[in-house]
DNA sequence: TGAATCAAGTTTCAAATGTAACTAATATTG
DNA sequence: CAATATTAGTTACATTTGAAACTTGATTCA
């Protein structure tokens, strides 16, 4: 038997609350990150970020890098500069399209990538650890429905 | 059948990186939440957390919103200042401890919270509108182990 | 072709946030 | 009960973040 009234209609449990959930989860999430390869590697998670994608991906540009990263463009063009002076990626003009500059991994910008996958992987996995593979497969389920979902509201998606 | 080698060992897709999703969807429901009561009541997410909070509990101090908000001291003293220009709660000083302030909603306030509570709650119910019956408990019970999972790392919890 | 419009990226400025230093009051203890 | 340490809360300063303006180059279309 459940007590007839847990929560009073009327009221909300902060605690409980899924947006408060979420950002409390994610900033503790984030700072450990960014304690892990900030120092280590002078990286914002900005720049981290960046570097994941082109680990990936070459010869790609700030705008596509938007599209990728889900940042905006100023938050791309100053993690390309943090990038640029820790020569971890190159940039260079493209002659079909002089706006355009091309990025890619430097060679030593590729072996930290190489060196923090593997941290960033063994963070995640020590992160689900506390949960069986049965809650792993749904709380991707959950995510990808939840993102769907929270949209980016106004639809000034690209200004 | 799955294909041999959908991710490569040393790279990490970044669209289903746990840390990074989380951060996606927590930013995009966090702005969604400053827009639906930002503008129609001049109050910040931490501003609202602490009205959520003093909706349900009497005379609290900020330490103790310290405590049930997961916010800083710095943060609570803003929150507690907008919240007074607004005339939403009321501070008043512990005769027992003249450096403790009792915080309390004013009627305004409290007719506010009455007013933002519903929206909040079905701000919540629309973003988890997609999860089934099941999916919901789920996810209650996965994020309260991944919350446990990441505790505030650096143990300065208290400064 | 040459205004006018649009796109890529950067810079600038203002607001938000975090850390450390500070003030005022209480608690400790020698 | 004074000197010292501790706690509550605010202020000051530095860093981060976001929005808007700007610069340069490409595109449109009259």
């Amino acid at each position: 038997m459940s007590s007839a009234k847990d929560t009073p209609p009327d009221e909300l449990k902060l605690e409980n609350f899924l947006p408060y959930q979420l950002s409390v989860l994610s900033n503790r999430v984030s700072n450990a990150i960014a304690e892990a390869y900030g120092q280590r590697f002078n990286l914002t998670i900005s720049a981290w970020r960046v570097m994941a994608i082109l680990g990936r991906f070459v010869d790609l540009s700030a705008a596509e890098l938007v599209v990728r990263t889900a940042m905006d463009k100023v938050a791309i063009s100053r993690a390309v500069a943090l990038l640029l002076k820790n020569d971890y990626i190159t940039r260079s003009e493209d002659i079909a399209d002089r706006r355009r500059q091309v990025l890619n991994l430097s060679p030593l910008g590729r072996e930290v990538y190489g060196r923090i996958v593997p941290v960033a992987q063994s963070y995640e996995n020590d992160l689900l650890s506390p949960l069986s593979g049965h809650e792993r497969a749904e709380l991707k389920q959950i995510l990808k429905k939840l993102l769907a979902r929270a949209q980016t509201g106004n639809s000034r998606e690209m200004d």
